[in-house]
DNA sequence: GTCTATATGTAGATAGAC
DNA sequence: GTCTATCTACATATAGAC
């Protein structure tokens, strides 16, 4: 039944909510439905959990992003796409903020090893966006990509700490005119 | 000899670093100098140290605030002062990120208390900036004023994710640049 | 595969000697 | 004011029964 699976799945989560140095195995035995000693049946340690909810999230960003180029061939449409996790996962954000940047800093801070894994995140949806930006014909196509992800970063923590709602819709409007702007293309 | 605010000092600086939830108080103990025991002479609780801490970050945003009010008159030059955090601080951003977001998320994600205090500490500078802007005699300083913090925000993200010294330089300047076209005074 | 019991370390916090 | 010793709770991790 894939038990293993699904303590990824719930770790993921909950890493997400609390941050992995503030998520007790407790908490997981909870959510999954099994006793902290049966954890190491499946796992060594907890950082070897983390390791498999890296693989997990690397394999969900794929998924979106495969969405995003099913549902329209235009890459400022993909773009924008991106751009609207900001409102299709607003109430997470708000929250807990963005799952790339809060983890990837408490990677950081703990210097743990994952620090490697957080930037993998982060370096495939920049090589994505830089290819978009390449499809349209835009000049730096690398440094635009950056540009959206220092933006959607910038607006995630915004949105974390004020949630201004309006301000945020403005935001992402604003930035996907922008995005629309860097067209080169002969249209 | 202010044993009192030589902790709150250094809890400063090490929940900066670590986070608060990752700080035990035998790493606040051995920066100190002093046993783990000794702090509750001085202090309750943790969260009693995490209040104070807020407070002194408190105060010295206020200095840094007058000491940009002190240097220029522009109120164009001083939002840059602000931005240009960025670079004078870029080591420290580069390790631990930005001590107002990463703190505020960390609180947000416990669901703490001081999630308040971190909110205020963005309150500090986002009515100074917006200040800054009505002196300029800009359209809507209060948006402005939250686009300066979403950028510093999201700048920050990127130096701690990619370390690229380059890309944060071009974006202090550019935003710079930015700042300044929004005057819209007889000059 | 799952459990209980337990080992081992460390967290925050307290008590009381000096 | 500072210390050591200690308390209680809880963390990760292990061992071994079922």
């Amino acid at each position: 039944m894939g038990k293993r699976q699904d303590i990824v799945a719930i770790a993921e989560d909950l890493f997400y909510r609390q941050g992995f140095g503030q998520t007790p195995f407790t908490d997981l035995a909870g959510a999954v439905g099994i006793s902290r000693g049966n954890f190491y049946h499946h796992f060594k340690t907890k950082d070897d959990i983390l390791a498999e909810v890296v693989t997990l999230r690397l394999e969900k960003s794929r998924s979106m992003i495969a969405g995003w180029e099913a549902q329209s061939a235009d890459p400022a449409d993909r773009i924008c796409a991106y751009i609207r996790i900001l409102l299709a996962n607003q109430e997470l954000i708000e929250n807990f903020g963005c799952p790339l940047g809060s983890f990837a800093n408490e990677m950081a801070k703990a210097q743990h090893p994952m620090t490697a894994g957080a930037r993998q995140l982060f370096d495939l949806f920049h090589g994505w966006l830089a290819q978009q930006f390449t499809d349209m014909a835009a000049a730096r196509p690398e440094y635009l990509a950056m540009r959206v992800l220092q933006f959607s970063q910038g607006a995630a923590t915004m949105s974390n700490t004020y949630r201004d709602r309006n301000f945020i819709s403005e935001e992402v409007a604003r930035m996907c005119e922008w995005v629309r702007r860097q067209d080169r293309r002969e249209e």
